[in-house]
DNA sequence: TTTTGAGTTGTTCGA
DNA sequence: GTCGAACAACTCAAA
C-alpha cells in the first residue's frame, strides 16, 4: 500500500480541538502538512490591528502544532500547487467557508484543478441548512432561531491524538512580523487563550450576561468575538456547555445571531456591500467629509459616541451596545451611508466578520433584517445615561471629560466647566438631525408605491 | 389562499 | 419622575 500525504489548509479555523476537518485529514492520511496562506491582498487592506491579531494567533497555533505550521505568503492557487508538488501531497482538507471572499478564493482553487475535501464549517449549523417548511430561507430572526434550535448540531469532538504532522522546511515558515500600533493593547489571540477566556467567562460573567451585556463600562460580555472570527474556538464548544437559565438563553441567542447573519449573507451574497432593502439606496445621503472624519476620530461632541470610537482605536474592539449607538449616529444624525461606517469598522475590528458587520450595520441603518415596524433613531444622550449611568465608560476613554460627575458627563454642554479640557462642541444637533432623518425616510416612503394608472 | 399574529437591542409624548 | 401609548400602518411566518 502506498502512503498518503495530505495538506491541511487552515483558514478561519485556527484550532486543534473540535476541528472535524482536521480529524478527517489525519484519519485519511498517513501524514499531514498544516499550512496557513497569507493573502497579501487582504493583509494590505486590513489595518494593523487585524494583522497583529492574526500574527499572534498564527504563533499560538504553531506552538500547539509543535512548531510544524507552514506559513507562506502568496496567491492561494500558486502556493497550494507549489507546496503540494514539493511535499508530494495528494489531497487538500479544509473547513467550508461562507464569506464572499473565501467563496471566490475557493472557487478559483477548484477551477485550477485542486479538489478541496470539505468537512464542517465555523457554524453550529452551516449557512443554507436552516429552512422554512417550504424550503425557502428565513428573513426574520426569531423564526430562524426556533428553526435553528430544532435543526440541532453535532457535539464537539476532541483534538487529534498522536497526529502525524509533516515538518515543514524553515523556508516555509514565514511568520508575519506584524505588531499593533504603539500604545495599543490587543487581547491575547489563539486557541489556548480562547478556551481559557470561555472557561473563565462561564464561571464568572455568564450568569449575569442578560443584564450586564448592555453596560459598556463593565466587563459584562465574553469578548469571544475575535476568537470566533478566527475559529480559535468553535461555537459548538460553547453551545454544548450552555444551560437553560435565562442568561444562558440570551447568550445562546447571540451565537444564533451570528449564524443568522451568515445565513442571510449566504442567500444574499451582495448584501455585504449592497442594501438588503434596495429602497434605501434611493434615500438622500450626505457625502463623507469633515463630519465623517470627526466621527472616525471620536470628536463628534457626543460623549458616548466619541468614547466608542476611541475604544475602537485603543483596543481594536468596541462594545456591542456602543456599536449600535455610533452606527445610528453616523447614519441617522450625519446621514452618511452605512458602508462608510462598515468599512471603518472592518479596518479596525479584530473580530471583523463580514456577515455580522455588514448586517449589524444594515440593521441599525434600518435597511437590514430588523422586523420592527418603526424607524429606530438612537438618542446618544439617552443611551449614554441609560447604559453608562455612572459615566465610567465615557470617563475611561475621554480623559478630557473625566472631571465631570455622572450627572454631567453625557451632557457637557449644560455645564460651565464642560469644555474645560478642550472637548469638542457638538458637530450636529441630535433633535434637528433626527427630524431630518425622518423627513428623508418619508421621501422614499412616498416615492415607493408606484400606483397603477387605472 | 387568506388570515392572523408577531416582530433584539428605541424614543417621544402626554397623563 | 414614571408609565403606557403611539410611532405607522410594515413585513413576514405560519396556520
Amino acid at each position: 500500500m502506498t502512503s498518503t500525504r495530505s495538506l491541511f489548509w487552515f483558514r478561519r479555523d485556527l484550532r486543534l480541538a473540535d476541528n472535524p476537518a482536521l480529524l478527517a485529514a489525519l484519519a485519511n492520511s498517513d501524514a499531514v502538512l498544516p499550512l496557513f496562506i497569507i493573502d497579501e491582498e487582504i493583509a494590505e487592506r486590513a489595518g494593523e490591528y487585524r494583522r497583529a491579531y492574526l500574527a499572534d494567533s498564527l504563533r499560538a497555533l504553531d506552538q500547539s502544532l509543535g512548531g510544524k505550521l507552514a506559513v507562506i505568503a502568496g496567491p492561494a492557487v500558486s502556493v497550494l500547487q507549489d507546496v503540494m508538488k514539493r511535499h508530494d501531497l495528494s489531497e487538500v482538507y479544509v473547513a467550508q467557508e461562507f464569506a464572499p471572499y473565501g467563496i471566490a478564493r475557493d472557487l478559483a482553487v477548484t477551477k485550477a484543478g485542486i479538489e478541496l475535501q470539505q468537512t464542517g464549517s465555523g457554524y453550529a449549523v452551516s449557512p443554507g441548512r436552516v429552512r422554512k417548511p417550504d424550503g425557502t430561507n428565513y428573513r426574520v430572526y426569531t423564526p430562524f432561531f426556533r428553526s435553528w434550535l430544532t435543526h440541532g448540531w453535532r457535539g464537539p469532538v476532541a483534538a487529534p491524538k498522536n497526529p502525524n504532522f509533516i515538518t515543514p522546511k524553515e523556508a516555509d515558515r514565514n511568520f508575519p512580523k506584524w505588531h499593533p500600533p504603539a500604545g495599543v493593547d490587543l487581547q491575547e489571540a489563539g486557541e489556548v487563550a480562547a478556551l481559557a477566556r470561555w472557561q473563565a467567562y462561564k464561571k464568572g460573567g455568564l450568569a449575569e450576561y442578560d443584564q450586564a451585556r448592555n453596560i459598556p463600562g463593565i466587563a459584562g460580555t465574553s469578548r469571544l468575538s475575535p476568537h470566533l472570527r478566527w475559529g480559535e474556538i468553535h461555537p459548538r464548544t460553547i453551545l454544548a456547555e450552555l444551560n437553560q437559565s435565562s442568561a444562558n438563553e440570551v447568550f445562546r441567542k447571540e451565537i444564533a445571531w451570528r449564524e443568522f447573519y451568515a445565513d442571510v449573507l449566504h442567500h444574499y451574497p451582495t448584501t455585504s456591500r449592497e442594501y438588503y432593502s434596495p429602497v434605501y439606496e434611493t434615500m438622500r445621503y450626505d457625502k463623507p467629509g469633515s463630519k465623517f472624519t470627526a466621527w472616525c476620530e471620536g470628536k463628534t461632541g457626543y460623549p458616548i459616541v466619541d468614547a466608542g470610537m476611541r475604544q475602537l482605536r485603543a483596543e481594536g474592539w468596541m462594545h456591542n451596545r456602543v456599536r449600535m449607538v455610533v452606527a445610528s449616529f453616523l447614519v441617522k444624525d450625519l446621514h452618511i451611508e452605512w458602508q462608510h461606517g462598515a468599512n471603518h469598522f472592518m479596518k479596525y475590528l479584530i473580530d471583523n466578520d463580514v456577515a455580522s458587520n455588514s448586517h449589524g450595520w444594515q440593521w441599525t441603518a434600518g435597511c437590514g433584517t430588523d422586523a420592527s415596524p418603526y424607524y429606530r433613531v438612537f438618542n446618544p444622550v439617552e443611551q449614554g445615561k441609560r447604559f453608562d449611568p455612572n459615566g465610567d465608560y465615557v470617563r475611561h476613554f475621554l480623559p478630557e471629560l473625566s472631571h465631570l460627575s455622572s450627572a454631567e458627563i453625557h451632557e457637557p454642554w449644560n455645564f460651565l466647566d464642560g469644555y474645560l479640557h478642550d472637548y469638542p462642541e457638538r458637530i450636529v444637533d441630535h433633535a434637528t438631525e433626527r427630524l431630518e432623518s425622518l423627513a428623508r425616510l418619508q421621501e422614499i416612503k412616498a416615492a415607493k408605491p408606484e400606483a397603477p394608472k387605472f
